[in-house]
DNA sequence: CTTGGAATGTCAACAAGGCTGACATAAAAT
DNA sequence: ATTTTATGTCAGCCTTGTTGACATTCCAAG
């Protein structure tokens, strides 16, 4: 293990034994990080990415599908089949663009609000009992470096998305 | 906006608001996080779940199949299906325990650690790049939320993984 | 006005990687 | 001798991603 101390600064945070550590967290944080909404899933008709749009949808409510496309990075026929379930069932419902008529506004409805909320208590439960272990100046440290992990574009996707109405 | 300060301690980062960024940060970072190997491994007849029997191989030789599965937290028949993919391709190899001779501990084969370590190479320059911007300090608490979202057992496995062979 | 491109939907087919259930074998443990 | 454990395997199913091809509707520009 050759120690590492460039220019005087102790880099030991960045020996590969360190970065397997963190690559390992990630992996199992995430899986607690989906656990939670998953289970409740479970048993409905929906999965995962029934979730994740309804939870850009509710975030960002007459968002377009193009919108949730560029976000969530997958195809559109994908998508399509996730939102059709959605209509369907009454969670979803799309109006049609005031200047764009191509357009489909999405926004849930109190029914696929009731369920949003739910998934995301439980999920934000989670997050709330990290933060609160961790404490604020972990948080700001949590918040940094999964920022800086991102890929350019979702990265300005994450900091674009504007508190509600954008 | 309830305005959140319990006890006179600042609790502004377990708003909604705040919660509601971490667990965006959460979902954008991790496809950063995974979009390298990803990438490498496309064109491969390989995807992420080989990847992650073999990193976990790689970092613990000489693991059984069942202690892959807890790790992995997947079905047997999931996990075999990969590995018999990598046993036929060269990758890995079993050898028969030792003590117990129902157990197949596993092992990376030359070419297995070659492609292990081109896909480590690459998450790990990524997560030393978010390391490196965000700093000692950032890192120390991103590892700290992520540990605390981890489930009970799974954050005992990620502190009982030793440092190369157990 | 027409035409091209944008926003969207849809059908079909396929692949990866999860899952369950059922059954098989060898070796350890009792 | 019997049961339990560690493992493998076959078969089938589900979710969620993919590609390709084609239709509709509408905005916008020539």
């Amino acid at each position: 293990m050759a120690e590492n101390t460039t220019g005087g600064e102790n880099l030991l945070f960045l020996t590969d034994e360190q970065l397997r550590k963190g690559i390992e967290a990630m992996f199992f944080a995430y899986r607690g990080f989906t656990s939670d909404p998953d289970r409740i899933l479970d048993g409905m008709d929906y999965g995962r990415a029934h979730h994740r749009a309804m939870h850009f949808i509710n975030r960002s409510p007459g968002a377009t599908v193009g919108h949730l496309l560029t976000i969530l990075g997958v195809t559109k026929q994908s998508l399509n089949r996730v939102l059709r379930c959605l209509f369907d069932d009454g969670l979803v419902e799309a109006r049609v663009g005031k200047t764009d008529k191509r357009e489909r506004r999405l926004h849930l409805t109190e029914k696929g609000a009731m369920l949003e909320r739910a998934l995301s208590d439980a999920q934000r439960a989670r997050m709330r009992a990290a933060y609160r272990a961790a404490g604020p100046q972990a948080v700001q440290g949590f918040r940094t470096v999964l920022e800086a992990m991102m890929d350019q574009d979702q990265r300005k996707q994450y900091q674009g998305l504007k508190d509600k109405n954008p």
